[in-house]
DNA sequence: CACTGAACCTGCTGG
DNA sequence: TCCAGCAGGTTCAGT
């Protein structure tokens, strides 16, 4: 399967640059690079949370004084399609942002660890969507996208309060879909909005 | 000894309702026991805030839709009379009921620490008064009122519970005595309002 | 009235 | 799922 050929290439080699844009730029949509950092301690430890560097903060994921209050739910796609959610938001005390919910599952299904490194990435020409990635201490620059990630999700939070929780999810499967529908494969589409089929896999909700 | 027994005893069994009876009926109001909780760290710690047991608190104080908001303000009777108010609410984050308001003076007063046990009672034959008690960590279980009214004060609640602390110290005094008429044992009545013999155990203030 | 610490409130993680 | 524990921010009361 595709992905499993992902995961043994080496990206390192000059020769498989238009293999690795083709990768970036599935379909028509190419993303490029907003920022990566590699992962100190506290941000794969017991605070549950990962400090995002101000500059790129500010650059990217700007906040307003009316999404400042309680900050707002980003919403990046992984290299399996798969849709992470996190709450960002800006600690006064610290001076910081943070990425705070949602965080510490994705350190605990990418089996991060200190010296890591996680990146962000948009599309070029189209900025709603966005994308994360991770690669492993040691691993080759351009294989973050091809790490392998094991679909779990849990019910709690499917079903949580928050309008924008359901809105994301549901815009979350249609992302998706979209991301199935370029594959070499044919993935069903989610006929109910609790389970969806992607790169033959199912991914219940 | 007598506070052995008591504290094996079987509040629920039918045999021992008539005991039971005789204890929680002052005077002509009779008192059930709605339920108890054995105190966690969190709850006599810096969280200022008990959690009621879910299935507890949705029997006994359940919260409609129109209070559920900001929760409401429960009043309670402690064993000398005192009232005291606690704010009363559900906690969506944690899917939790809890006291937060005015517990920590509660803690404070009475001494709790984890271990302890709080329990709430109410008239057996009138919804209206509620009633509140805790019974400290070893202490026999009849012994709760007795335990709960260890005349102890700050400063500052010194000059405003000053007459109740002789009637409470008494009140308790006679309860545990009653208690110990019960056994086969006699407890010493304590003459002084610093000390405090009960059960074969001197108890200082 | 400003400062400070305690109390209170909200939200999240993890077992 | 419940709930113990933790963390951060806000409000309040005492000085």
């Amino acid at each position: 399967m595709a992905q499993h050929h992902l995961q043994a290439w080496d990206w390192e080699s000059p020769m498989n640059f238009h293999y690795q844009y083709q990768h970036l730029c599935r379909g028509e949509q190419c993303r490029e690079l907003m920022f990566e950092k590699p992962l100190t301690p506290s941000d794969v430890g017991k605070l549950n949370r990962l400090v995002i560097p101000k500059h790129h903060a500010e650059k990217y994921f700007p906040l307003d004084g009316d999404s400042g209050e309680k900050g707002l739910l980003l919403s990046f796609e992984d290299e399996l399609g798969k849709v992470w959610q996190f709450r960002y938001s800006y600690w006064t005390s610290s001076q910081s942002y943070v990425l705070t919910k949602g965080w510490s599952r994705f350190v605990k299904e990418k089996r991060l660890d200190a010296g890591d490194v996680v990146l962000f990435e948009r599309p070029r020409f189209d900025g709603e969507r966005l994308y994360i990635g991770c690669r492993h201490r040691g691993a080759p620059a351009a294989a973050a996208a091809a790490m392998a990630s094991v679909p779990w999700s849990t019910p709690y939070y499917a079903s949580s309060s928050s309008v924008h929780q359901g809105a994301s999810l549901h815009a979350g499967e249609q992302r998706a879909e979209v991301v199935a529908d370029k594959s070499t494969e044919t993935a069903a589409p989610a006929a109910n909005s609790r389970r969806l089929r992607l790169f033959g896999v199912n991914l219940d909700y």
